[in-house]
DNA sequence: ATTATTTTTTAGGCTTGCCTAAAATATTTT
DNA sequence: AAAATATTTTAGGCAAGCCTAAAAAATAAT
């Protein structure tokens, strides 16, 4: 059994990979978790004594397939949660994220998978991201932002780069929410700011903002 | 905020408080927590320094009305959880505790309240113990037993006092569950047994185990 | 009311997970 | 390729929460 912060390191090793062969760098992974890389230090060496990542010395980590399982067992529970908060409680897009951090460290693979089947077996969290399933597979889609559009075409918005509670409260207030679909009419020369259609409006957005979208062409 | 183990020992000091005034032993307390005494010790220090106990060198412990409070929003939560399981996750009577002790724990204020609000208020537990409301006021029932009954009396059984898994399974077996109304037929004298009368059929019961339902007279 | 027993506290140690500061290694710059 | 810079590790410390063993206090027995 392990700790809530080897589930943490864990986690965030997961996220910072990039693909299954890249390192992940010590100090990457002290400023996920706001510690200090000493810190990080001791820990990937327990890691690495639990076989659950290969560690390097100066080298970085790198998850062995027993740690991707675990980092894909937490980040399954965090999703299922994230589900059940919105879908059964109430609970809007931008206010989960801090509690399912808590209940992602429940241990109970009953629990997982009751809640799992309660919700109707989701492929989705609240803001996109693929729902890995039982035995650790997950799907990724290809990762294209708004700001990869080129004028004219149109994309429908499945995910958010960004998930602060900042950039959420922002979508919502604009209207923008997943699932819709967006056109690019004209980019400002000037900023690159993007005019789009969605729905019947029409607004416009930073290219910040824009490439936190990530959407998939229509 | 509360470390899990200052959390667990307010709930334990109230578990063990058989009234208000009531001093609870740093043994016992050890006891219920499977832990030494010399921890409990450290405990209740810290406890006291926090204002939720009255802890008074080789004399025990007693909740202040915060310490208390606090109690009952853990107890509060725990029994959410387990009527969340039972009701909503098809887990049955004996397999919630261990769960809830972990989701005990959450620390969301509006989490709480929207679970209550989502399983629809519920006064009781799986195990017929009542919940606290939000401004931890509880509502007590007094505790009688089976065993306490005379010949020809009917309880309705509305509670275990032993909420172990052993226990409660075995009830499942003799078909015994919250809600039923059983009459004490006769007593035989060896052993103090009870024959009882149960829906339509008779069943023996030992005294110890009669001694461990608690039932209202009817 | 002493003595014996039980309970509780204190003293000192251990592990986990964090920290800062200094040393070691890697990377970048010139 | 040597020097400068950045990154990572090591060394040593600290708090929380646990432990065992010894000392102190309370309770029970004679």
């Amino acid at each position: 059994m392990l700790s809530f912060s080897e589930e943490n390191h864990l986690k965030s090793i997961f996220h910072l990979s990039t693909d299954i062969e890249s390192e992940v760098s010590t100090n990457s992974i002290a400023d996920d978790l706001n510690t200090k890389a000493s810190s990080v230090t001791e820990m990937l060496k327990k890691l690495g004594e639990k076989n659950l990542i290969v560690y390097k010395k100066y080298h970085g980590a790198q998850l062995t397939e027993m740690g991707r399982k675990t980092a894909l067992n937490i980040i399954r529970k965090h999703r299922l949660w994230e589900v059940f908060l919105v879908d059964k409680l109430n609970f809007k897009w931008d206010e989960v994220h801090d509690i399912a951090e808590q209940l992602e460290h429940i241990q109970s693979e009953k629990l997982t998978n009751e809640l799992d089947k309660f919700l109707n077996f989701p492929t989705k969290d609240p803001h996109g991201d693929p729902i890995p399933n039982p035995a650790g597979f997950i799907k990724f889609t290809p990762k294209l932002r708004l700001s990869d559009l080129n004028i004219g075409e149109t994309g429908k918005f499945i995910g958010v780069k960004d998930s602060s509670s900042t950039f959420l409260k922002y979508l919502d207030k604009r209207k923008i929410s997943l699932g819709s679909n967006i056109k690019v009419l004209h980019q400002e020369k000037f900023d690159q700011s993007l005019h789009v259609g969605l729905d019947e409006t029409n607004l416009t957005i930073s290219i910040k903002t824009a490439s936190n979208l990530y959407i998939t062409k229509i």
